[in-house]
DNA sequence: ACAGTGATTTTGACTACTCAAAAATACAAG
DNA sequence: CTTGTATTTTTGAGTAGTCAAAATCACTGT
């Protein structure tokens, strides 16, 4: 009677497929769906069946699969477990936030209702997790907020990191190194399009360069009022969202 | 790889089985398997034959089902992440010693190795959970020590509850209520074998009934350094463990 | 219009776990 | 012994999820 984790995982990942989809889109094509999951296509597409089947997602054969009302509300109390979990490990179990996301993708499964409730409570009803994703309300409310990218932001204002779109650790330890992390403060000195890279200043004032593609991942905030109420310069550690 | 949930509850369950078997007896009929698992029998016999395949088990139609020491092992490893993770939620968490069982039911089967190594570090190693149940060693080593119950231990001499062999809430919170917690000193003032009853009086100096069935479930330490270790007189709050 | 290519769906099969009901077994009493 | 009862095992079947490989479809370029 209550969803399977498997449910879960792929509900969760139609939600996030569709969100990286080229503006405009709003079906997830089946290839994407399955390697997210790690599965083989045909694997997908009879689950996916068997999801439209339950009125959790709309699909459309040869075109691809959208969640509904219910399968968006259902993802967005995954996404909350998910993501408190994360929270809750950095912050209270002290452990780094690259090596968070494994056991959030199995706690988030089994957590209880009182239990995730507590951990929202004695974290102070968060709004983002240590990566900057934002954490769905109790009752599957999702803000997306939209950001530029160390891709597309102006060039030479200074800018706070927001989010970090990938969780893999070696990344996440490199943008940890280079003072990148969500709260910290950095600005584009130059972008080079030949060269395919972007000219960074940290906020120990130290240049380095990124890739584009390393860049694109990098989402900042580039409101005057966030780069103010960021940590002005002594930015080691990250700042703690709100 | 990794043993399934479904193989941890089984291996669980067969060791707390075992424990459970009237003095003398080593195997566990497969009926009363099959009814803590709550499961038709046919499904015990068929996954016990698995189990006893891969060598965790050793399994004698018709007489019953044992744990070979590789499957000791892993039966202990699971009860101690059941265990751990039991005396976080209480003692980190702040929950109630009455509603951790179903959480830790489902959590033991997917908190990390790093994890839990973390939980066993923040709670200073502890050897006993909530419920004064013995938590397992990192080796599967674990130490059961026998103990007297409030139907055999000797009248009008004080004693420390160790242990409440019952997970059931209503009782959980019945114990509490009567200042039964492990750790707590109860003294049996008389036994009634004709009634069927056992007459205490607590730290508060209140005296109370119990039936012989509730009784058998409270386990208490008889030796005179438990006693003079126990909270004196003012136990109102279980003492914690150690 | 039409062949080629890549994505998608279908098919057939397999694993892990489960149940209900029938068959077999153990054991205690007569 | 022999029968009755309770326990256990066997049988047949079903669900959830998965894969490999064959079949189908959509689209691109000619
Ligand atoms: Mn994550
Ligand atoms: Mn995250
Ligand atoms: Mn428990
Ligand atoms: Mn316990």
């Amino acid at each position: 009677m209550p969803p399977s984790s498997t449910v879960e995982n792929y509900l969760k990942e139609v939600y996030l497929g569709v969100g990286r989809l080229p503006a405009g889109a709003t079906l997830l094509p089946m290839g994407q769906l399955a390697s997210a999951l790690g599965v083989a296509p045909g694997t997908a597409t009879t689950m996916v069946k068997a999801l439209a089947e339950s009125g959790l997602v709309d699909y459309e054969p040869y075109n691809g699969v959208r969640l509904t009302a219910a399968g968006t509300r259902l993802a967005a109390t995954v996404l909350r477990r998910h993501r408190l979990v994360e929270l809750f490990l950095v912050q209270v179990m002290g452990m780094r936030w690259d090596e968070v996301h494994d056991d959030a993708e199995h706690l988030e499964h089994v957590v209880s209702d009182r239990l995730i409730d507590r951990i929202d409570e004695m974290l102070g009803h968060p709004e983002t997790d240590p990566h900057g994703d934002p954490i769905p309300g109790k009752e599957g409310t999702i803000r997306e907020r939209h950001f530029e990218t160390l891709l597309t932001c102006p060039v030479g204002t200074r800018v706070v990191v927001a989010r970090v779109s990938d969780q893999d650790p070696v990344f996440l330890r490199f943008v940890e190194r280079h003072g990148l992390k969500p709260g910290q403060v950095v600005s584009v000195e130059a972008r080079d399009e030949v060269a395919d890279a972007v000219q960074l200043r940290g906020a120990d004032d130290a240049t380095f360069t990124l890739g584009a593609r390393a860049a694109s991942k990098l989402l900042v905030d580039v409101t005057p009022e966030a780069a103010a109420a960021a940590t002005p310069s002594s930015a080691r550690d990250a700042a703690p969202r709100r």
